[in-house]
RNA sequence: GGACGGUUGGCUCAAUGGUUAGAGCGUCGCGUUCACAUCGCGGAGGUUAUAGGUUCGAGUCCUAUACCGUCCACCA
């Protein structure tokens, strides 16, 4: 056998998999079936170590479950439309969206995911993901488009959609409107600018602080708490606004915060979600929308007009201070909401958008995330604050070009909301037009021109996956599912939505169970991002250790836990893969001509390896105990801990004499050779046997690709299985359970460790001779084990003294 | 401000309320090179963040505090 060289290796054994079919979901096959909402990655590059991470968890997850019998369905599917994909496509062929023609640009977003989507799917491949990957969907594809369409007409049917003109999150980089989830804290140096006004009728003034003076033009009231003492006798005045000489009344407002800054705030449409609610405490003002969709001031702002908020802000504050009104300025840091996806700072905009419905049933998603199982338990916590902290209805759609449009029209003469007929979806309203007339009897329509938000379509993962599945009755088998998981970072995203588009449509939970995955942080423990440039690339990994080494590493970290990059724990990993490989050669040599047919009487086995019978059942309880609580970590740690503490630091050691007795034999002496015969190595290689095929097994949701090859390369004569992924985790064998021999070969390893630590001592070689060696010992079987210790120590004589 | 998680050798992490708190990496010493671009053996290294409490017994349970991290909200 050949040096270690995973790259090839573990090219040729996925293509082995793919063409042998050997994950291919079949609602025929036997056994409960375990279904998977696989999480659909974003076209949005390439796979970052984040994936690979927590795929990987996935898929140890799903290939445990498959070699415990179960029938997997693992589907897999790409997230290929939206702003990411959009950003993509700009970067990919150097354009800038609002530069195109919207049906080119689509064309040139559909022609750019044909060609890198390949390429993407390999990389989930490359990491060994098991999916089956004939069970395949885009979620812009035809079939996903009707699906996503047809249940929002299922919405509007229940009506749990709605249209309307409000305040609304506005990302004035991207030019669409987003939803509460799209948002991100960043903090920001900026100014608390105290500005001096004018009471009219009066020579006093009073100030108030902003951090927002740019939008004055836009100023609709100024509000004092009603109680504040200071400003008691002006409320119901106005004031005089400086520059736009607008005239602004005194209002009382009980939120208003009378320590902060001057007690005074002003309030514009829309400096921020404080001056929306504000509005409608205050339904009588109206408002100044002095902000076009493109982020610039219209002629509402006077002489600001087409300007943005930065540059306004510094023309203001310049014209403030000349005439006078700027008293002064501090610098602060603030927290600002910016946009997820592009980092810009969101504005409020009033426009048309559509929303579903859904913050009446708060407590019933409440009710559905208890049913739901979590691993890690605490995530539900998370996803709890999410739900009781909503106050806006989802806001679901965008003004942008790449996505599943809105399969409705307006009527031109009545305005009237027609919506295409089931039948007839997909469609895009830009490029259809109804077939039946308006019910004012009008047949001409304008198209809905914004398109559905990402999370509206990937919120039906579970059916669009479903779906692909042609038979009835294993649909219905396959639906709640049975596991959902992802990373922690979108449980207000993806998991809230799909558990609420359940309960509008199904009024069932959309799976059983959920497992969240950390984050892979930089060495320094700090998030990656290519800003900082600390990003680490699975792909070089792969090439450098191969994937096995990547998800031996990954599963070092528990669920909902996050893991420090750190290339030496790689190369820990890479230790372990290795020696996986080496064991395995070595005793491959041994077991050219064992073969498992021949019978053996387990009473006759020697202490040792009964002791390591015993170890290998106790390794195997623990295993599928942890498993059971998804703690792949913790499994992972038994079973490294008994491959190399056990079988190779002490098992190989000790029965190596054993097995060289065949050639001890031929050469006529061998320093450690003992006495033993051709009956005791046969024992030897049953266990090696028994023992190596198990280590495989429990080794293979790890790291499947050298435990294919191990398997092939030996075990494959001897087992039925086409490949070890269709063979099943071993079982408990009781009969192998022995406490009393795993007591005293213990007591032997302690006196070898007490002999070790001698020799150690005297700076001897472990292998000195010792000629004569006693020990005093409560314990009356170790006599059965001097043979042993006098080979494994090299020591010519034992005498064993009892003690009472 | 709210919620959640964490704090254990230099680093990363383990320890169903029960002997002397364990591994891996790093470090120091020794030994092998006949499975192991190595591997093995041994040593040093810990007041378990702090302060109280419950208990025969606390790293573990309770209460406070501090610090770190994450999510959410937010002061104009």
């Amino acid at each position: 056998m050949k040096k270690y060289y995973p790259k090839n290796l573990e090219r040729k054994w996925q293509k082995f998999w793919e063409k042998e079919k050997i994950y291919k979901f079949n609602s025929k096959k036997k056994g409960e079936i375990f279904s998977i909402d696989t999480p659909p990655p974003t076209m949005s590059g390439k796979m970052h170590i984040g994936h690979a991470f927590s795929y990987t968890h996935l898929d140890i997850i799903t290939r445990y479950q498959r070699m415990k019998g179960k029938n997997l369905f693992y589907p897999f599917g790409t997230d290929d439309n939206g702003l990411p994909t959009e950003r993509l496509v700009e970067k990919e062929n150097k354009v800038k969206i609002f530069d195109m023609e919207r049906q080119d640009f689509i064309k040139l977003c559909r022609k750019t995911i044909k060609k890198l989507r390949p390429g993407l799917v390999q990389e989930w491949k490359d990491i060994g993901i098991s999916s089956d990957f004939d069970l395949n969907y885009s979620t812009i594809s035809k079939e996903v488009q009707k699906l996503s369409q047809k249940f929002f007409i299922e919405l509007y049917k229940k009506k749990r959609v709605y249209r309307k003109e409000a305040p609304c999150l506005w990302c004035p980089q991207c030019q669409t409107a987003i939803a509460q989830a799209d948002l991100e804290d960043k903090e920001r140096k900026s100014f608390l600018n105290y500005i001096k006004v004018n009471i009219i009728g009066t020579d006093k003034y009073i100030i108030f602080a902003t951090t927002r003076p740019e939008l004055l033009p836009a100023c609709v009231g100024i509000s004092v708490h009603p109680n504040d003492k200071r400003y008691k006798k002006y409320i119901g005045m106005k004031v005089k606004m400086p520059l736009t000489k607008a005239e602004i009344q005194i209002i009382p407002d009980k939120k208003t915060d009378m320590n902060y800054g001057t007690g005074v705030v002003y309030y514009c449409t829309y400096g921020g979600i404080e001056c929306v609610e504000w509005m409608k405490r205050h339904p009588n003002i109206k408002p100044i929308n002095i902000m076009n969709s493109d982020g610039k001031y219209n002629k509402k702002a006077g002489k600001y007009a087409g300007l943005k908020t930065s540059e306004a802000r510094k023309k203001i504050i310049e014209d403030l201070e000349i005439i006078g009104a700027l008293e002064k300025q501090e610098s602060i840091t603030h927290i600002v909401n910016t946009h997820e996806r592009c980092g810009t700072d969101i504005e409020f905009i009033s426009t048309k958008q559509w929303f579903i419905k859904y913050l009446d049933l708060k407590k019933d998603f409440l009710k559905f995330g208890r049913q739901i199982k979590w691993f890690p338990e605490y995530m539900r916590k998370r996803y709890e604050n999410w739900v009781k902290g909503l106050g806006w209805d989802w806001c679901i759609s965008r003004q942008r070009y790449f996505g599943i449009p809105f399969p409705i029209w307006y009527c031109q003469k009545c305005n009237k909301i027609k919506f295409a007929k089931v039948s007839e979806l997909p469609v895009d309203p830009l490029h259809y037009q109804p077939k039946t007339k308006c019910s004012c009897g009008n047949s001409k329509f304008i198209p809905e021109k914004d398109v559905f938000d990402t999370w509206t379509t990937s919120s039906l993962t579970p059916q669009i996956a479903i779906n692909l599945v042609k038979d009835k009755k294993t649909r219905k088998k396959l639906f709640p599912m049975s596991l959902r998981p992802q990373a922690h970072d979108i449980i207000n995203f993806w998991l809230f939505y799909t558990i609420a588009r359940s309960k509008l449509h199904f009024n069932k939970i959309p799976f059983k169970t959920i497992m969240v995955s950390g984050f892979v942080l930089d060495p320094k423990g700090e998030k990656m991002s290519k800003n900082k440039g600390n990003v680490i690339s699975p792909q070089e990994t792969i090439e450098k250790y191969g994937a096995d080494v990547l998800r031996h590493w990954a599963a070092k970290a528990g669920l909902g836990e996050d893991l420090r990059w750190s290339e030496e724990e790689i190369k820990g990993s890479k230790r372990i893969i290795t020696k996986l490989w080496n064991a395995f050669r070595f005793c491959s040599i041994h077991l050219k001509d064992f073969s498992k047919k021949e019978k053996l009487n387990l009473k006759e086995l020697e202490g040792e390896d009964k002791w390591l019978l015993h170890l290998l059942q106790i390794t195997i309880k623990n295993y599928d105990n942890y498993f059971k609580n998804y703690e792949f970590k913790k499994a992972r740690q038994v079973i490294d801990d008994f491959f190399w503490k056990k079988f190779c630091d002490n098992y190989l050691e000790i029965v190596k004499p054993r097995l060289y007795f065949e050639q001890s034999e031929k050469k006529g002496s061998c320093q450690r050779q003992g006495s033993y015969n051709e009956n005791s190595s046969k024992k030897v290689k049953f266990c090696l046997y028994t023992v190596l095929l198990s280590i495989l097994k429990l080794y293979a949701p790890f790291a499947p690709f050298i435990t294919e090859e191990l398997f092939q390369d030996y075990f494959k004569n001897q087992e039925k299985e086409k490949s070890i992924h269709q063979s099943l985790i071993p079982k408990i064998n009781s009969r192998l359970l022995n406490p009393k021999i795993k007591k005293e070969i213990d007591d032997v390893m302690d006196i070898i460790s007490l002999i070790r630590k001698y020799k150690s001592e005297k700076g001897w070689s472990l292998k000195k001779e010792i000629s004569e060696f006693s020990i005093r010992t409560k314990n009356k079987k170790i006599k059965k084990y001097s043979k042993l210790l006098k080979t494994v120590m090299n020591i010519k004589s034992i005498k064993i003294y009892p003690v009472k």
